[in-house]
DNA sequence: CCAATGCATTGACACCCTTCTATCCATGCG
DNA sequence: CGCATGGATAGAAGGGTGTCAATGCATTGG
């Protein structure tokens, strides 16, 4: 006896997928929502310390996520002086969450 | 010499951060997406055995990852014979797409 | 009953991810 | 220079996650 219908294919390729799952994956930790956040919310850019400040990490857990999200392309750094500017990397956000709406609107 | 700017707090709160990143962390695997994408868009319900024909795993862990979408209350399943056939909360995932739009949209 | 089938669960294994301390590197100041 | 400071990096420890083969548990069909 069967029950399979075949040819239920899902229309997400297997390469959509992983690509949809990576964003996913670089937003979901608190911290780097939470340094996201601030950098959002900041036009002026923002320093390694203040950021360290603001985040119940210590600084080189702090270094390695914004190294996770530079990496990702959303937010990149200037140095200036003794200290290291943060800031968004608006139009890359704004393709993120493109995608990101487009598979929410997809799923719903 | 200083450079930070005090009282530099994320409008997230850690709980906030916390249960988005769960939000996100539920959706951010490949296999995942695709289960979720071929329940979304049959609202005749599917048994596993379809799911497991159309993704690259075998079925212990199709099992395992319908798991966590049920624990996270993304999708229920209904036993009729001896098959299990998996249906897509919509509520639930209404829900969702409410919070990480929300979400997209703070940090855009 | 007994065998077969659909699905869940278990247990093991490998890998990745997060975090820390310790250290390094560069810059700026005396 | 020599020293303090901001930040990155290295390395290790720990826990979590994804996957599978093997097994268990219902249910159905003969």
């Amino acid at each position: 006896m069967r029950c399979c219908g075949d040819g239920l294919l899902p229309r997400l390729s297997t390469q959509e997928a992983r690509r949809l799952a990576g964003d996913l994956q670089i937003l979901g930790h608190p911290i780097r929502l939470q340094l996201l956040d601030i950098l959002a919310r900041h036009e002026g850019q923002v320093c390694v310390c203040d950021l360290e400040a603001a985040v119940p990490v210590r600084q080189p857990t702090v270094s390695h996520h914004l190294r996770l999200l530079r990496e990702a392309g959303l937010v990149d750094f200037e140095r200036r002086g003794l200290w290291a500017y943060y800031f968004v990397r608006r139009d890359a956000l704004a393709a993120l969450r493109a995608r990101l709406t487009t598979l929410l609107d997809s799923l719903a």
